[in-house]
DNA sequence: CCATAAGTCTATCGACTTGATAGGCTAAGT
DNA sequence: ACTTAGCCTATCAAGTCGATAGACTTATGG
C-alpha cells in the first residue's frame, strides 16, 4: 500500500498539473481542495521541489508550480521520490538496488524471479503515465457530471 | 516493499513445497535453511495454518507440511495473508476494497485509474504463479552449479 | 523600510508497525 | 512419565506514519 504521503503528493501534482500556466498555487489552496493537511503538504512539495519536480515562489503571490510540462512528468518518478523504489524486495529494483541479506544464491531464488516481473510490469505502467494522461482520462470520466 | 515477514513466509513455503510428500518439517530446521529467526517463523508459520495453507502435527516426529499440493498455492495467496492487499490504494483492491476517505469522486480520480492497472497486472503475474512452477524455475537456474 | 504574505526549517507528538526474543503451556508420540 | 515440538502470551527496541506547532527567511507592495 502507498502512503498518504505518496497519495497527497500525487493528487498535488495532478492538480498543479491542471492549473499549470496560471503561475504559482499557494500550498493552502491545494490543501483545501484536495483536503490534505496542510502542513504535512508543505514538506511534501518541499520534498518534490528538492527532486527537482516543482518551483515555488516566495511572498505575496508565491506558490508552487511545476518545473516541467505536465507530459513530462510519470506517476512512477512521483511515487519513487515519495515512497521509494516500486520493487517489492531491494534485490529487485532498478533504481536502488540492494543484495537481500538472508539469500544464499540470488541467482536461483524464486521469489526475486517472480518480483522482477512484477517491478516490470508495474514500472511499464507507471512510467508511461504522466500527469497530464491522467489528467485527460479523468476528464473523460466527468461525463455524467455534464 | 515487502516485510520480512512476506518473504520469510514464501521461503518456507518455497521450501516445503520442494520437500513436499516426505512427511512433516521441523520449524527449526526451516529456520536453519532459510536463515530465519525461528520465533519469528513459527508465528508466520501459525499465520498460514490458520488460513488454511499449512497443516501441523505436533511432539516427536511433528512438523509442518503444506495442506495442498504446491501447484494449488499462488505466491499471490500467501501474499495476501501475511502482507494484505496486493492494490497499491485501497479503494483498487479487490480482495479488501475500502474506499479512500480524503477522495472526492472515485469515478474521476485519476490516482485510482492507474492503480487499478498497477494492481490487475500485479494479480495477473502472482495468482498464476504457484510455489512448484517457482522451484522449477529455480532448478534450471542452476546449471552453473553442475 | 516596514508590514505582510507565503514558503522553509526544526522539532515534537502519539500511535502504530516491524522484527525479534523469552517463557510457559499443551498435545502427541515412545 | 518423559520428551519433543508446536502453540500462546507478553514484551521489547527501533523505526515509520501522519500530523501539528512555532520560529525563520524571503519577497512583494505600499
Amino acid at each position: 500500500m502507498l502512503t498518504k504521503k505518496s497519495k497527497y503528493g500525487l493528487k498535488a501534482m495532478l492538480q498543479l498539473a491542471e492549473d499549470a500556466g496560471r503561475g504559482p498555487i499557494l500550498v493552502s489552496e491545494l490543501a483545501e481542495r484536495q483536503s490534505i493537511p496542510k502542513k504535512f503538504l508543505e514538506a511534501i512539495l518541499l520534498d518534490l521541489k528538492r527532486h527537482g519536480f516543482l518551483q515555488s515562489k516566495k511572498g505575496k503571490g508565491g506558490g508552487y508550480l511545476l518545473s516541467r510540462p505536465p507530459n513530462a512528468i510519470t506517476v512512477g518518478q512521483i511515487i519513487r521520490v515519495l515512497e521509494g523504489p516500486l520493487a517489492l524486495v531491494p534485490c529487485a529494483s532498478q533504481t536502488q538496488y540492494r543484495r537481500c541479506e538472508e539469500c544464499a544464491d540470488e541467482a536461483t531464488c524464486g521469489v526475486r524471479r517472480a518480483m522482477l516481473e512484477v517491478r516490470d510490469a508495474t514500472s511499464k505502467i507507471l512510467d508511461r503515465t504522466t500527469l497530464s494522461s491522467l489528467n485527460a482520462r479523468s476528464r473523460k470520466g466527468t461525463l455524467r457530471r455534464g
